[in-house]
DNA sequence: TATTGGTGTTACTAAACGGTAACACTCCCG
DNA sequence: CGGGAGTGTTACCGTTTAGTAACACCAATA
């Protein structure tokens, strides 16, 4: 809130200032899901990110606020991901979830993916009271309704079904990247998928 | 090994005693399931024995082989399972599917399920180096092996296209136990089991 | 020029982490 | 009866955990 002053407007503003905040959690987010969350400690970010302890905490207030921020921002990018790879066949619920199924393969495959960042904290937090719970509760019903949508709109005889199949497929192919790191069954979920569709869609 | 003298036979041998290091174990498995490995100390684990960390390490070398012992323990009992479930259907490749899929549901659904315990240590544990990642990697690997030969057996048209997709659809259940407890897209598991096996049997 | 907000730095707390040394005790087996 | 295996107990080790207090500094802003 208190950014500028509202009378003085400053032309030379929005600087490009490497904003201690940013560089922590940016540092904390790569940390967070290369190596888990519980395995990186306050002070490994701090370090990491060129400054120290004290500094986290004046600009988160625990750890575990940093940790739902971070679920949080994971799932804006995601959704980002999800749109632009559906913008391009709008009103084309198959192609879309096709689409879908071959751009999620491409990244979870990936040299550097460890597979997805919510699916992973839905593991390593399993304390109800944890902030980052209700963000990852979230997401995942949004992911899964989302789904259920696209099966409904291309027109499935049991769109709940499908739409379920589909996030079944989706999230097993996030996790056994995880044990497979590449030629792992995640090489069958896009063929899965069509089959899936066609068998719902048949008639 | 030295368990008893082999001359003299004991014949109220098989004595009912809680050995500690058997408590040790169960304590811990119960609570590396319930809060994952990661989450839980030796201290906690020894103390929920009813011991101490001393007697704990009379009974295991180090925390990282309790781990390695607990998947390996974890994995032999999935086979168990998985036996037993495929038992009845001897030489009917597309039942025993069938049945593995309905038993995986109820069990996972059950009130106190955290999904796979290894598919979850498959995320707590990504340094290549734990003597717990080789019993993971072995044991997914097997799970995958196998659903691929029954997918063989059963005259798919893709046997491994359909193994794979079938282990996804699996993992998938697992994983988002985790998130929805009941109700969630797991419901939908059986079902596309059986859509994707009719559609690889079709003709 | 005086203030102030953001940052670096050092030192600290209390607890938990994985792991070990040393000693006392009990109970079974030869 | 004597010995050894298994266990309980207490006190440690050094490191790391999350989190805080106090002080110094610099740059921008009023």
């Amino acid at each position: 809130m208190s950014r500028t002053s509202e009378e003085t407007m400053v032309p030379a503003a929005a600087p490009v200032k490497t904003r201690v905040r940013d560089r922590i959690f940016e540092t904390a987010s790569a940390l967070f899901y290369r190596r888990g969350i519980r395995a990186v400690g306050v002070d490994t970010i701090a370090c990491e990110a060129g400054t120290n302890k004290m500094s986290f905490y004046r600009s988160f207030a625990s750890k575990d606020v940093l940790v739902a921020e971070y679920l949080g921002d994971q799932g804006r990018s995601y959704w980002d991901w999800w749109d632009t790879v559906v913008a391009p066949y709008e009103g084309k619920p198959r192609k879309q979830v096709e689409a879908l199924f071959e751009s999620c393969v491409t990244k979870t495959c990936a040299k550097d993916s460890r597979g997805c960042a919510i699916a992973n904290a839905t593991i390593e937090i399993p304390e109800e009271e944890h902030p980052g719970r209700k963000v990852l509760i979230e997401h995942k019903s949004e992911s899964r309704r989302r789904l259920r949508k696209l099966a409904r709109d291309m027109g499935a005889r049991d769109p709940d079904v499908l739409g379920d199949a589909l996030m079944l497929l989706l999230e097993g192919s996030y996790i056994t990247r995880l044990t497979f790191s590449t030629g792992g069954p995640i090489i069958a979920a896009a063929k899965a998928a069509k089959t899936l569709m066609d068998a719902h869609l048949r008639r």
